[in-house]
DNA sequence: ATGGTGGGTCTCCCA
C-alpha cells in the first residue's frame, strides 16, 4: 500500500506535475488539496488515470480530492459543527483496500492569517472540531488514514530556526497543542514515524529564495490510526517536486 | 515593519 499527500496550488496549473508524480509514484491513494476550481474542472486527465476520483472541488480557494485505485463506499465532504463549513476542506471516503476496511481523509485545514485574527481564532475552532469528529470516529477502531495540509508544524524539529514560532502563524503554541492532541489520541505521523530525528520540510514560501535556503515548515501530514499505522514503514517528502519548474509552494509527502 | 512570489473571481484577496 503506497499514499501520498499533496497541496498542489491549483490543480490546473499542476496537471503536468500531477501526472508525472502519479506515473513516478503509483500511488494507490493520492490526498489532495488547494485545488481552486471546481469538480469538474479537470475531469480532463481522469480518463488517462487507473484511479477513481473523488472531488470536493471550489471556485477560486480551496477544493480537496482523493484519488483511490478502490471504488468508495462512502463520501461525505463535511463533519459535524465544522465553522468553514462553506469552504471546501474536507473529503472522507471508506473503501475496501488491500489493507482492509479503510476511511479515508483528504483535508485542507484553514491557514489562519496573522496570529490573532478572527481567522487564526476560526482556525482554532475549526480544529476543535475536527478533533471531536475524530474523537468519536477513533471509537471505531478502523484503518483511518488522515492526507492533508494541516497548516500546523507539531514540533520544533518541523520549523526552520528562521521562524519566530511564537508569532507565526503554523508554529504558535496553541496551534501546536491542536495538532498534538490529535496525534496523543494515538494517531502516527508517517514520516515521524519512518524518519524519527530528520529535520525536513513540505512548505516553503515563494518569495525570496526561500526553497532554495530551505526555509520551510512541515505542515503536510499523512496521519493514520493504529491498526493502519502498521502497514506502512517507510515515507519521504518529494523535494523534487518542489524544485520543478512552476512548482506548488508545497512538496508531496509519500509513505509506504 | 516591510516586502518578497504566485495562485485565484485578477489593480484586490489569499497563501
Amino acid at each position: 500500500m503506497k499514499i501520498a499527500t499533496w497541496n498542489i496550488n491549483s490543480v490546473r496549473q499542476r496537471l503536468s506535475l500531477l501526472q508525472d508524480f502519479l506515473v513516478k509514484e503509483n500511488p494507490d491513494i493520492l490526498f489532495l488539496q488547494e485545488l481552486k476550481c471546481e469538480s469538474e474542472q479537470w475531469v480532463l486527465i481522469e480518463s488517462e488515470t487507473p484511479y477513481n476520483y473523488y472531488v470536493h472541488g471550489q471556485k477560486s480557494y480551496n477544493g480537496v480530492a482523493i484519488l483511490s485505485k478502490f471504488k468508495a463506499n462512502e463520501i461525505v465532504t463535511n463533519f459535524p459543527a465544522n465553522p468553514c463549513f462553506e469552504q471546501s476542506r474536507f473529503i472522507e471516503i471508506t473503501c475496501n483496500t488491500d489493507i482492509g476496511f479503510c476511511r479515508f481523509i483528504s483535508l485542507y485545514a484553514p491557514n489562519g492569517g496573522e496570529v490573532d485574527s478572527d481567522k487564526f481564532k476560526t482556525k482554532l475552532q475549526f480544529y476543535d472540531a475536527l478533533i471531536n469528529y475524530l474523537e468519536i470516529i477513533r471509537a471505531y477502531d478502523e484503518s483511518l488514514i488522515i492526507g492533508g495540509d494541516f497548516n500546523i508544524a507539531p514540533f520544533d524539529i518541523d520549523i526552520h530556526s528562521s521562524f519566530k514560532s511564537s508569532n507565526t502563524t503554523c508554529c504558535t503554541v496553541e496551534e501546536k497543542y491542536k495538532m498534538r492532541s490529535i496525534l496523543n489520541m494515538g494517531f502516527y505521523d508517517l514520516y515521524r514515524l519512518a524518519n524519527p530525528n530528520t529535520q525536513e520540510f513540505s512548505w516553503w514560501d515563494y518569495r525570496a529564495g526561500a526553497f532554495e535556503q530551505n526555509k520551510g515548515m512541515r505542515i503536510d501530514m499523512l496521519i493514520a490510526s493504529g491498526r493502519a499505522a502498521g502497514y506502512f514503514q517507510n515515507s519521504y517528502i518529494d523535494y523534487n517536486m518542489r524544485a520543478q519548474h512552476k512548482p506548488s509552494d508545497h512538496a508531496p509527502v509519500v509513505a509506504w
